[in-house]
DNA sequence: TTGCTAAATCGTATTATTCCGATAGGCTCG
DNA sequence: CGAGCCTATCGGAATAATACGATTTAGCAA
């Protein structure tokens, strides 16, 4: 099968438990990447639209905001980068979606100061 | 009396109850700023250590960083102009301690993601 | 192959961070 | 008052972030 399947690109959740530490250096420096890559309300506005439509948007990302479209795919490479995002190449274009487990990190992380 | 006493300088607590919105662009907005403010190692380890000290230290910060005097200052005021500690001078010394309302705020803001 | 669309990357200008030493301001004690 | 401590701010240097247009890369379709 070619699998032209529909826009379904985030599998697995697999809700494995998390057992890194919740504090310490290698914690601090973690959150704080994590943080830094939040700490822009571009990308803050990115991964609103990616979790709130539950599937995953590709470069209608670049319609949504008031930015040009390589400042865009600059911005997702830096959530790429911090592992909060992941993008699954689909044919002609990039499909976006949450990294669930990176999210639950940070929330984790950030629940724990 | 002349106050040696101990450094208490964190009062009310004051829970009230934060009836901003989650999401929409300001929110937005406040969660990047928030997590602009945390996006160095240096000032989760400042968070830390004001929050593990249940009591607020001072200028012992400083003590416990591998930075500056100078470079610490700045990274408390970058945390002040974020809202996330507050900074009362007691004498000749100025005591820092969480703002516990902006904590409050920031956990509930990336909880809601 | 040729052309089209989508996304990434390059080059670059502007602005912001980060860090430090040096300096200035405030308070307390003698 | 003057010395000493603590903190903030200034000035500057090096680096990083942000944004854009232009270009390149990649896939698909005619």
């Amino acid at each position: 099968m070619t699998e032209t399947s529909p826009g379904v690109c985030c599998p697995a959740p697999s809700s494995q438990p998390d057992l890194r530490p919740v504090e310490g250096p290698e914690a601090d420096e973690e959150l704080a990447t994590l943080a830094k890559a939040i700490g822009h309300p571009a990308r803050v506005q990115i991964l609103r639209l990616l979790t709130t439509k539950t599937s995953c948007v590709c470069g209608d990302i670049v319609d949504e905001l008031p930015l040009a479209q390589s400042t865009v795919s600059q911005h997702l490479k830096v959530l790429k980068e911090a592992g909060l995002i992941r993008g699954d190449v689909d044919g002609p274009r990039v499909c976006y979606c949450i990294e669930p487990r990176a999210m639950r990190r940070l929330k984790v992380l950030i629940a724990g100061m």
